[in-house]
DNA sequence: AATGCGTGGAT
DNA sequence: TATCCAAGCAT
């Protein structure tokens, strides 16, 4: 048997790490601060589902003004459901990974309509929803519902591996992780300890340049004595990104409306809203897709943006016409002052902005 | 079990 | 500028 899976080592850490967390949580909108939770205060299970699904690869900064207008919009899990999915990949819009915009409504519609608008409590009800995972399961269990689940996520693997000195690269090492994590959960407040790990991974127990001398349990971290702190965790190496290439054509009639498309429900930016587009493809030619204009017209290059998605680099030509007839197309016509409603994708707001700069300049909303 | 899936901030 | 990567999930 391991250090790692000595009781009193998992109790050590246990109540080292809520001590630390007493006195230095972050304090966040979805969250019941310690305080709050020793006085009694509840957490709300839809405020922390809203934000687990928020916070799935996204940073806090990102999620708070989100999660704010949500929140607000649809306080209760039954107003989302009552919501329209258009309303609410409108509102998911710039956030990025649509399909959680989509999975959102569809749990929100599961749990009003089937489970009388009251989320399942336990790890495998959960998991069972759209959207939700090993880790959201988990973290919903405990921070929620007062359960000792294994939560883990990226902070918990990283603190993980540079306490046990886990070498086996990610993602390999998940099981093995999840077991370690398992064994040093405690009974008591269960979700606190899995929240301050986050917040310990994410402001003492970083990517670079841990704040060892600060971390309330570098006594227990064999990275730590060992100097190896940073060698943690291993990762598999990543593929390099290829770059595409291809053509976007903003279509501006007469009276100054645009043409909008609607993008199918999955693949990329499934479901979102942007003008119409060639394909995008790898190319060693250059060619960008000037001919796959949605309709004749006098297109004019309005330059190349560049924006990077998770597997691939994209370098659009944007095109601009004026339309004085009216073309037949699928789509819709929109007034260039309603077009931070829709539900566009930040590298379709790029493409708008090389046609009409200064579009989405902060405060035209 | 690899791969597809966004975005913006930090370094 | 290039790279990393942030409270992962679906298939």
């Amino acid at each position: 048997m391991s250090s790692a899976e000595q009781p009193k080592t998992a109790h050590e850490i246990a109540s080292a790490l809520l001590a630390w967390y007493d006195k230095h949580a972050r304090a966040l909108p979805w969250r019941v601060s310690p305080t709050e939770r020793s006085q009694g205060v509840v957490a709300d299970p839809y405020r922390v589902w809203l934000s687990e699904i928020m916070l799935q690869q996204t940073t806090v900064q990102a999620v708070k003004p989100y999660f704010e207008n949500f929140a607000t919009r649809w306080p209760t899990v039954a107003d989302l459901a009552a919501a329209s999915t258009e309303d609410v990949m409108k509102a998911w819009a710039g956030l990025g990974y649509y399909s959680r915009a989509r999975n959102l409504k569809k749990c929100a519609d599961v749990v009003a309509n089937e489970h009388g608008g009251r989320f399942p409590q336990t790890e495998d009800g959960l998991r069972a929803l759209p959207g939700i995972g090993p880790y959201t399961a988990a973290a919903i269990a405990a921070i929620a519902f007062n359960q000792p689940a294994a939560v883990v996520d990226g902070n918990i693997e990283r603190v993980f591996t540079r306490l046990f000195e886990i070498s086996t690269p990610l993602p390999s090492a998940k099981a093995e992780i999840r077991e370690v994590v398992a064994r040093a959960t405690p009974a008591y407040r269960p979700g606190d300890f899995a929240q301050a790990l986050m917040d310990l991974g994410a402001t003492i127990c970083t990517p670079k340049r841990p704040a060892c001398a600060l971390c309330p349990i570098n006594e227990q971290c064999q990275a730590r004595q060992s100097g190896n702190q940073e060698q943690f965790p291993v990762k598999l190496p990543k593929k390099a990104k290829p770059v595409r290439l291809g053509a976007a054509f903003v279509a501006e009639r007469d009276d100054g409306e645009v043409l909008l498309v609607k993008r199918p429900d999955t693949g990329l930016l499934g479901g979102m809203t942007g003008v119409p587009t060639s394909n995008w493809t790898v190319r060693a030619d250059g060619e960008t897709g000037r001919n796959a204009a949605p309709f004749e017209g006098n297109w004019r290059s309005k330059g190349v943006i560049s924006h990077v998605f998770t597997h691939f680099e994209l370098r659009l030509e944007v095109f601009h016409a004026v339309v004085t007839h009216k073309p037949e197309h699928e789509g819709w016509w929109s007034n260039p002052d309603s077009l931070p409603g829709e539900a566009l994708p930040t590298v379709m707001k790029k493409a708008l902005s090389a046609a009409f700069p200064g579009l989405f300049k902060k405060g035209k909303t």
